[in-house]
DNA sequence: TAAATTCTGTCATCGACTGACAAAAAACAT
DNA sequence: ATGTTTTTTGTCAGTCGATGACAGAATTTA
């Protein structure tokens, strides 16, 4: 049924790829916020206005990598059986979207690399947090329907997508700020910080001296 | 000490106010997006110049009542007792806070207007959640005062900060979204995503169904 | 090979934002 | 009160990200 990718197809591929490569070393080693979209067109020799056309903007070029893993994980999600408890499928998905991303080649340097991106640059934070409120509210959705409650209504939908997420996010930013991005490590502090959410944190917390 | 203020800082406040308040009402009217920096200026009939040196940027002018609100909270966490558990801490900083809202004329109207801006700008979003994400930075440091931890090695001390934060904008979306933005819902709503995320969820969470 | 489709570059333009500089306004001095 | 100093303001020019319009080039399809 799908006819092989033409002339055109693997053309625009390469060029999207070319793009990817060339816009992340420009922001690694200028920082973003001092690369210039005609930079990053000028070493692919295309136009900037080319540019334009393969990405929404430079934002989206940074960020592309967490857009297709918040993807993966919400495939995940919705693949995750019906009787599991809301918890454990976020933590369940989260895991098979890090497992897909340290399948790839080159995934984690990748990660690793784009995170550094964003806390070096205000303006990529609040674009990545931005992404995440989008995402979140996806996965608010499935968790909804899963449980027969209304997002809209019900506060625990979001809030419980929401508190996962930014413990997520947490352990992530932890564990690229201490230079260790390898996967076991990363994985280590991600569960770390989900566990002090959801179990330890919540009955200690009062107490912590 | 203090010399009373001369002419030229009662001008300077005069401007900055109407600035904000005709920046609030355009963006009600057209949208943030839609609004143009030099129809705010136009509006206090000043130069668009003039007006990016009364404020850093259009999202300045937009989210400035928020920005007041986390000092708030800053300096009522750190007026804190210190044996005080921080948990307990935080949430009574943030109490402070609204209490403050308010007891300030227009205060509850301006920050539901506000909210309802930022629920309907994805630019504004991104600005007040890179926001939040800043002000998490310096409550974190303040824990870790208190407690005799390292924000940058315990990750209790975002994360407590982080939970306690993300859930209380859970409520105020929430409580705008019902269009409920009086005081009395809106901190119903906040205390209930509080409690929900400190206390119930956690302990209850993997068995909700 | 011709026609239809899709990409691409050029050009013009918008809008947020900034540096430079000179004119105007206010504060200060005698 | 008048001249001096300091601060504020407007004008101008320019950067950068982003977008619409259109024509020419490349690819696909007939």
């Amino acid at each position: 049924m799908t006819t092989e990718p033409g002339l055109r197809e693997r053309k625009k591929r390469r060029t999207r790829a070319a793009l990817t490569d060339a816009a992340l070393e420009l922001f690694s080693a200028k920082g973003y916020d001092a690369t210039k979209v005609e930079e990053i067109a000028a070493a692919v020799e295309i136009s900037p206005r080319t540019f334009f056309r393969y990405f929404d903007g430079k934002e989206d070029v940074a960020l592309g990598q967490l857009s297709a893993m918040d993807e993966d994980a919400i495939t995940a999600l919705a693949t995750r059986p019906a009787d599991e408890a809301p918890l454990t499928a976020l933590r369940a998905a989260h895991g098979a979207m890090l497992d897909r991303l340290y399948e790839e080649e080159g995934g984690p340097e990748r990660f690793s690399a784009t995170h550094g991106l964003i806390a070096r640059s205000p303006t990529l934070l609040a674009a990545s947090l931005r992404r995440d409120a989008a995402t979140e509210d996806r996965l608010a959705v499935i968790i909804g329907e899963r449980q027969g409650a209304d997002p809209e209504q019900d506060l625990r939908c979001r809030l419980l997508v929401r508190l996962v997420l930014t413990s997520a996010r947490l352990g992530v930013q932890t564990a690229c700020r201490r230079g260790a991005c390898d996967p076991a490590q990363l994985r280590a502090t991600v569960d770390q910080a989900l566990r002090l959410a959801t179990a330890t944190l919540p009955t200690e917390w009062s107490a912590w001296h």
